[in-house]
Order: C-alpha cells, then sequence, then structure tokens
DNA sequence: TAGGTATTGATAAACGTTATTAAACAGCAT
DNA sequence: ATGCTGTTTAATAACGTTTATCAATACCTA
C-alpha cells in the first residue's frame, strides 16, 4: 500500500512509532501493543496491528520476517542485519557492513529480479550464555 | 530434540521423506501432507507436522522459516541460501558461494557465539514478471 | 505370544493475525 | 456552530497455521 495523501496522523500513530523508536530490542505487535498500552490504555490491540502494517508499508518502520511464531517491528529502516538468539528468541542488530553487491550475484545466479536481501544470524547471547555455562559444570 | 535410539522408521516418515525428497519447491507442511496423501490416503495432518518437526529436530531435512506466513521444508540440508518471490511467495534456492567468514565477523561483532546464518533474498521470479510485464504495459 | 513403548489419526485447543462493524473523530463547507 | 463526508478507532469475530491431547494401533523384543 501508499501513502495515501488523506492518511491521517492519529495520536495512535504518533505513539506507536515513538514507543517502538525508544526501544532497540525488536518487539513483537504484543510486546509493542504493551508499551504503547502504558500511554493509551484503551487502544485496540488490532489498531497497534492495523498501524504497524501500515508504517510499514510506508516504510517508516520495519516489519522483521525472522525465525520464531512472530513477526518483529523495528524503527530502524536502514539496511543492517539481525542476530535471533537460539535459546531464548532475543533479537538483536549486527553491525556488519551490509553485502550490497551479493544482489548483484545472486540475480546473475537466477531468474529472479533481485530487490534485496536480508542475513539473520543464529547464535547464543550472552545471557543465554551465562545460564548455560552455570549449569552446563555439571 | 536429538536422534532416540528407539525412534523407528515408520513408512509415514519414510514417505514424508521421499516425497520432500522428490521436490524443489520448499513445500509447506500442508503441500506436503497433499503430496503424501496420494500415497497414504489416511495420514493425519498431525502427523505430517509431527514427523516433519522430528526430521529437522535431528537434520535429515531443514525447516525454512522464510517470509510470509508458513514454514516451508526442504530435503537439501547442505547450507544454502533462498529467494522469495515477492508477488507470488514461491520460494527458491539461491546457488552463490556461501560466505563462510561471515560468522566470525559478526561474532566480533556481537555479544553473541554465532552458530550460522542464512541469506534470503527478495526479489520478483521469471513467471510474475511476465505477469507484470503483460498488464504494466497499459 | 504377551507386554511395553512408540506412533498414529482424529480432534480440540492454542496462537498470531486479519476482517468486520458500529461508533467516534477530523476536516471542510455551509 | 452545524452538518456532511470519509477516516480511524475499539471491540470482537473469524481465520489459518501449528501444537497438544488421547484412545487406538503398530511395532519390538523377550
Ligand atoms: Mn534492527
Ligand atoms: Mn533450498
Ligand atoms: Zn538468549
Ligand atoms: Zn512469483
Amino acid at each position: 500500500m501508499e501513502q495515501l495523501p488523506n492518511m491521517r496522523l492519529t495520536t495512535q500513530r504518533q505513539i506507536i512509532l515513538e514507543e517502538l523508536s525508544k526501544v532497540t530490542s525488536h518487539p513483537t505487535a504484543n510486546e509493542v501493543y504493551d508499551m504503547v498500552r502504558r500511554r493509551l490504555p484503551r487502544i485496540g490491540l488490532g489498531t497497534v496491528y492495523r498501524n504497524l502494517e501500515l508504517m510499514a508499508d510506508v516504510g517508516v518502520i520495519l516489519k522483521l520476517e525472522v525465525g520464531g511464531t512472530q513477526k518483529r517491528f523495528d524503527a530502524t529502516v536502514e539496511p543492517h542485519y539481525h542476530v535471533r538468539c537460539s535459546s531464548c528468541g532475543k533479537v538483536d542488530d549486527i553491525d556488519i557492513a551490509v553485502q550490497e553487491q551479493i544482489n548483484q550475484v545472486a540475480e546473475k545466479a537466477s531468474n529472479y529480479k533481485i530487490l534485496g536481501h536480508h542475513i539473520e544470524f543464529s547464535g547464543i547471547c550472552s545471557d543465554c550464555m551465562g545460564k548455560n555455562q552455570e549449569t552446563d559444570i555439571n
């Protein structure tokens, strides 16, 4: 969907974007809902889903389709990569250079018009590492 | 989950693996169900889910967590990358060199113990390209 | 063959997301 | 200010995918 001229900047939209911009945790729609509800207790979950979707469509935020059962959202729209902890499911940014050239390599190797790519690393976060070390002593 | 010594090789398991191995289309659980049902008409959808999960756990197949609403399965377990058509959702292999070194780069740039990575390209497949060209003439 | 475990098919339940709808709201023209 | 018109909301129902439950069945081994 495109940005329509008669799309309004409602309080709900502003606050959803503000709350998402506050964190670097790539929250799920439900987590955004919880964050926003502290400021707008009467907001509906559907409103959060609808507006996250809308903002992702116009490019104000990113919708991440990473592993796990839920979609996640990201206020950082510049291209970058992510890690997902195999143990707890947490998603963090991986700040390494974006492989711009790889799209052309992929296009040559396929029948697709390549539009972009995303790298998802899998690993164990430092928190889960600590826990495992403690229990792995046995 | 690990391969248990008392895990049986049932007809259902064999046929699910055989059917998945026949295709390169990265089918969803439901699509595998349809394929398997032609040979085992009385199999339950739960059995398909259960065994795809099990085989992915022991590493006989891959469970792909790519974009879209459904998980997909892949009998090719060697590391490789994928494209997903933004238009029709089809998933294909991208046969380019696997970036082995990138895991170490990512590990240095993060607090994670990196275990692996996956690249998902997005693009438009040749089928959808043709359709769009035809309609885009107007 | 008999007993014990693993697995199945059927079905219900859970989960995340999307669709529906009446009411509320925001801008605009009178 | 009042009414008109289209947008958005909150509440809730519906949906599609996946997982859980469980009695019946199949398999293994002694
Ligand atoms: Mn990010
Ligand atoms: Mn593949
Ligand atoms: Zn973790
Ligand atoms: Zn396509």
